[in-house]
DNA sequence: GTTAGGG
DNA sequence: CCCTAAC
């Protein structure tokens, strides 16, 4: 009674296993067959495709716009290529992200709130084709964990080393920081968040109200 | 179906 | 990034 069926899956519509993931182009096969639909951003066809294949490289990604150059000495490494191959199991195929990606979702999770992944994905990600909701979610983790998690000691000793040391630039560390403060995100730092049931809370059953009301709006009954 | 947490 | 549990 202590544990509810861990959710086994499914081996007959487990595709190919492992077999397709290290020879095809086709490890989930999720996300592949719905990218024909309306997407294809500017990306020609394989870089979409390999995914960090350790095959080819990938000079230039979707950065070739005119409307942002800072994003230059953002995560100098887009190949994904040699180094890849030394993980091993995990982690084959990452998409880079770049600055406009990152100020991207902070300027959507500022706009529409911490938590609504999807209403971000599809307003802000649409054209996406990766970038699913869990990623933006793990991206803002990562994104939080290095922005707010930092303690700076002595005076940033940031002379001229790689750029791969704080490629985030600090504007946009302090709107990481801002909006994870606001928030509450768990799992950074938890001073004295008091664990109350909101019903001896009037604060928190305010607020619990407020949320109950607002996922009660888009409820529209049809019989 | 989506979100939160862990690997 | 990938998988699982819970909502």
């Amino acid at each position: 009674m202590l544990l509810r069926q861990k959710r086994l899956r499914k081996p007959t519509q487990r595709y190919i296993d492992e077999s397709s993931r290290i020879s095809s182009a086709a490890p989930r096969g999720k996300r592949l067959k719905v990218q024909h639909d309306n997407e294809l951003p500017e990306v020609p066809s394989e870089t979409r495709s390999l995914r960090g294949s350790s095959k080819k490289v990938v000079p230039r990604l979707e950065l070739h716009s005119d409307d942002d150059l800072t994003a230059s000495d953002y995560e100098d490494d887009k190949k994904t290529t040699k180094r890849s191959k030394l993980i091993g199991d995990r982690r084959k195929h990452q998409r880079m992200w770049t600055l406009e990606e990152v100020v991207k979702l902070v300027d959507g999770i500022s706009q529409y709130g911490v938590g609504k992944w999807t209403a971000i994905k599809r307003l802000l990600f649409s054209s996406s084709t990766y970038r699913t909701p869990i990623d933006l979610r793990d991206k803002w983790r990562n994104l939080v964990k290095s922005s707010c998690g930092h303690k700076q000691k002595r005076k940033e000793v940031e002379h001229n080393l790689k750029q791969t040391a704080r490629p985030l630039p600090k504007t946009v560390r302090r709107r990481v920081c801002e909006l994870a403060t606001i928030h509450q995100y768990p799992k950074i730092n938890s001073p004295k968040i008091d664990h109350v049931t909101p019903a001896k809370h009037p604060a928190r059953a305010k607020v619990a109200q407020l949320s109950l009301r607002e996922k009660n709006v888009h409820r529209k009954n049809s019989t």
